[in-house]
DNA sequence: ACGCAACTTTAGACATAGTCTAAAACTGCG
DNA sequence: CGCAGTTTTAGACTATGTCTAAAGTTGCGT
């Protein structure tokens, strides 16, 4: 059951669970499609449809916090949420604004522990371009 | 003198030069500060009182669409914007947000052109972290 | 130099993303 | 039950960015 673990991931990460509080975490937990915070207020109402705006962002930024999510910034409009489980690259498609993960072993980054001025943390890569076209099958 | 250097630039990349449009030139095509759109605003108005926030808007992202600069979304609170004369790294330090440039040769990517559903057109590091104390000259 | 068309600038209205506030509603626990 | 602390809520507020319509410039043919 996707709720049990939810209010399991919570109480473990020291979140008080709440209805609202693992509503969110239900979606935003386990999506891939990189949702800005008002598309989790829309995909958490269409369960939840009493949340407030203000709930979801108090979640969100309090999960971002307890590390249970990354808030990224790369889209052209809007902050974007997604659950920090294994470390990724990202790939930004041009046309249409998607973002794809790209896994952390398909590509590589040398002499980042080099840097003398620099203490890095975390770091990633992130491409931009478009979809390969070449590879759609029949015709 | 940079002026005339910018008038130059914005001609030779079919833009006609404006004075509001050599004024933003003059300070966002060389410098490395990362300004926000409202930083370029009071920047450029220290220069040209009269300038109006619109314009400011305007003129930037007309020189992105004509290549001039790159709009980047690394910041924590807004799109910064960055002459794009040749392409680098970020660093973002955590403690007070600010961004520095990495040289693109202090770190290697590799296997970027491996990936088989991406065609790439361009991509960076960004990496996050904090500065080493340990390397402060003096005080 | 004149005058028109096209382009640029402007102030302010509007839109959107996000935070803050103060009150109401819940929760855990003695 | 009842209290203290926590969470949720609506709506006000702020910041960032876009749009609009009017006014101002510029380029250019005559």
């Amino acid at each position: 059951m996707r709720t049990k673990d939810t209010e399991t991931t919570l109480r473990d990460t020291g979140i008080q669970p709440s209805a609202q509080r693992v509503a969110v975490g239900d979606y935003v937990l386990h999506t891939d499609e990189h949702p800005s915070a008002d598309l989790v207020w829309k995909r958490v109402r269409e369960r939840f449809p009493w949340i407030s705006r203000a709930t979801v962002y108090n979640t969100l930024n309090l999960f971002v916090e307890k590390g249970l999510l990354q808030r990224l910034h790369l889209a052209e409009d809007s902050v974007i949420f997604d659950p920090k489980t294994d470390t990724h690259h990202h790939f930004i498609d041009e046309e249409s604004g998607a973002i794809h993960d790209v896994p952390w072993d398909r590509v590589q980054v040398c002499n980042v522990e080099t840097l003398r001025e620099f203490e890095v943390h975390d770091y990633q890569v992130v491409m931009r371009g478009t979809l390969k076209s070449g590879r759609r099958r029949s015709h």
